[in-house]
DNA sequence: ATAGGACTTGAAGAAGTTTTCAATTGGCTA
DNA sequence: TAGCCAATTGAAAACTTCTTCAAGTCCTAT
């Protein structure tokens, strides 16, 4: 019995729907990274940040390799760059729209509907 | 003090988590649709659909506005629609890549590693 | 005005996620 | 092998989100 597609996309998003799993992937757009530089990017304890990073592995949005005594993290696939790109471009978009509304709204106050 | 783009998109995200919420989406990707045909595509309670529909509207995803007596929604971007194209590209190649990941365990169970 | 349909809301409990802390693993060097 | 640093894990408490149900609004037709 396979997971209906709309349920695997629902898992998707709720997986990215983090900020500190956000700022994880876009150090990482940059290239792979070791937990250390993930650590110093990122304001949060570490075993906090190795939680978060599990959430992603178990996703299998990243992947992780020990390099001697430091582990290393990279995007699984370069589509998760796309991705937070087209994210980016709504945010902005949406964020302008909200400040249209807002100054409609501001309007409707003064010059209420008839 | 605005909030840092990391957690809008964080938030942004976290919004498209929801199964029900994803298929209204989809639903509404060919245009704008009233409460009803929305009720008919999906299979839940006519009170959670508007729950989740209310979750969509807080977060400036979609726009409702009433008919006469019924209510009809639209995204209120269409960049939305490209973002799910990418969402369902990254999902076909995770699946994809899961299935090769299968493939490689299974061989692990027989060919343990020295 | 009343009834009925379409949709929304509020609130409470159930379910799920996040944070935190202590304990643990793996590798490196003395 | 002892000690240390890097990272991870498990588990409990704190927090958030989801589902459900009863009650509410808004429109249309009678």
């Amino acid at each position: 019995m396979p997971i209906p597609l709309y349920q695997a996309k629902a898992d998707f998003f709720r997986t990215l729907g983090h900020p500190v799993r956000i700022r994880v992937l876009e150090l990482l757009q940059d290239g792979p990274l070791p937990v250390r530089d993930l650590l110093a990017g990122i304001e949060v304890e570490a075993s906090n940040l190795s939680q978060q990073l599990a959430v992603l592995r178990r996703a299998g949005i990243v992947t992780s390799t020990r390099e001697g005594s430091t582990v290393v993290y990279a995007l699984s696939s370069n589509d998760v760059a796309d991705l937070l790109r087209a994210a980016r471009r709504i945010l902005t978009d949406m964020i302008a729209g909200q400040g249209e509304l807002l100054a409609e709204l501001r309007e409707a106050e003064h010059t209420r509907p008839g």
